[in-house]
DNA sequence: AGTACCACCTGACGGC
DNA sequence: TGCCGTCAGGTGGTAC
């Protein structure tokens, strides 16, 4: 799931639920998902202090920890937030938790691993380090066209690649080109200027409105794809099959009528 | 520079 | 019912 409205959805939840509050233990149940420190070490970094309000840059969420650097989660992509208190409502891939004195709980749970949890000095440093592009939300339309202007390739791969920008994942590169009617395979030097900003505009409106949404695939309009984005699914607009290819060998949908 | 393919890991689903 | 192949919204490495 997690793309950037995903992640922007659990900022706003770690953001109303788990700041402030001491921290009084850390569980580690599964090491694999920690990059760059142990578990033990996790612990001793955030014992004893609280969580500041936390930021989202790309696909990542990084959460103050008051007084020492910044707690990172990424979410790869099957991970999840859950506030909890109750020993029974643990969520059932709960890899590494959080306790504090009030008595909850702040999981984060991810069923196949492949997310990361990290510490960082600076979300500047750590975005640099992984060489992750602007956000897609941050990205004013003048950059955007420079960084795809001219590029080789297609559109769709573009568009998910990190270091060029960060944000969009498959599924909502998949929704902006079709809002945009662009077909995912179209080659980034036969877009014109005014091409690359109508998917420019295209990319903030879906993905502000999938914020707005919750990023709830069932909160989307049914004028969107991802409602009707599986095999044997139609254009919403237009009635058409949808095709499905493989691009990048990531599986992308279209409308062949009205995406050129 | 891009892309295809594999790997990481686990589970769901369809076909037989 | 059970086994098997395939696929899944992320990222990183390798080999063209």
């Amino acid at each position: 799931m997690p793309e950037l409205p995903d992640v922007e959805v659990y900022r706003k939840y770690l953001n109303a639920t788990s700041l402030h509050k001491e921290i009084t233990g850390v569980s580690v149940s599964s090491p694999e998902v920690l990059e760059g420190v142990s578990a033990r070490k996790l612990g001793f970094r955030l014992k004893g202090r609280k969580f500041g309000s936390a930021r989202r840059h790309g696909k990542y969420l990084f959460v103050k920890v008051e007084g020492d650097g910044w707690l990172v989660l990424h979410f790869g992509m099957t991970g999840r937030l859950k506030y909890f208190r109750e020993p029974g409502h643990e969520p059932e891939h709960d890899r590494v938790r959080v306790d504090f004195a009030n008595g909850y709980h702040l999981a984060y749970d991810s069923r196949r691993k492949l997310g990361i949890v990290s510490m960082a000095e600076s979300v500047e440093g750590f975005a640099a380090k992984k060489g992750l592009g602007p956000d897609a939300l941050q990205i004013d339309a003048g950059t955007f066209v420079e960084t795809f202007r001219g590029r080789r390739g297609s559109v769709k791969p573009a568009l998910m690649r990190q270091g060029l920008m960060a944000g969009v994942g498959n599924v909502y590169a998949d929704e902006i080109l079709f809002h945009a009617g662009v077909r995912p395979n179209k080659k980034l030097r036969d877009l014109g200027d005014r091409k690359l900003k109508a998917i420019y505009c295209a990319m903030r409106e879906v993905l502000e409105e999938a914020v707005e949404a919750g990023a709830d695939p069932g909160g989307f309009p049914e004028t969107c794809l991802l409602p009707h984005r599986k095999i044997g699914g139609r254009c919403p607009r237009c009635g058409a099959a949808l095709e499905k290819t493989r691009l990048s060998g990531r599986g992308t949908f279209y409308c062949p009528r009205h995406q050129r």
